[in-house]
DNA sequence: GCTGAGCGT
């Protein structure tokens, strides 16, 4: 099953390819990407990855407090923003959000 | 060359 993951307390130096080859070995990683300051362009610190697992909350133990880089990350499940009237799940290519 | 709670253009 299809997950979207919210990874925090990333080392500065972890970037989207270091996330994707950290949780590939727990699933199939269909996206990851580190959140960078959208003016500064620097590291926010945390990321999201999507990915297919069979357990979730088994990805979860395994990857929440792992160590990557010196630094034990926090992976929880991404809340689903969705949109002011809800979550559309028809016509969205993942970068049609609000500002 | 720096920082460290938090949910993305």
């Amino acid at each position: 099953m299809q997950v979207k993951l919210f990874v925090g307390n990333l080392a500065w130096s972890i970037d989207d390819q270091k996330l994707e080859s950290f949780f590939r070995a727990h699933g199939n990683v269909q996206s990851a990407r580190v959140i960078h300051d959208r003016d500064t362009g620097r590291s926010r610190g945390f990321g999201f990855v999507e990915m297919d697992v069979n357990d979730v909350s088994a990805v979860i133990r395994a990857t929440d407090g792992a160590e990557v880089d010196g630094r034990p990350i926090r992976v929880n499940e991404a809340e689903d923003k969705g949109g002011p009237r809800g979550p559309r799940r028809d016509r969205d290519d993942g970068y049609s959000r609000r500002y």
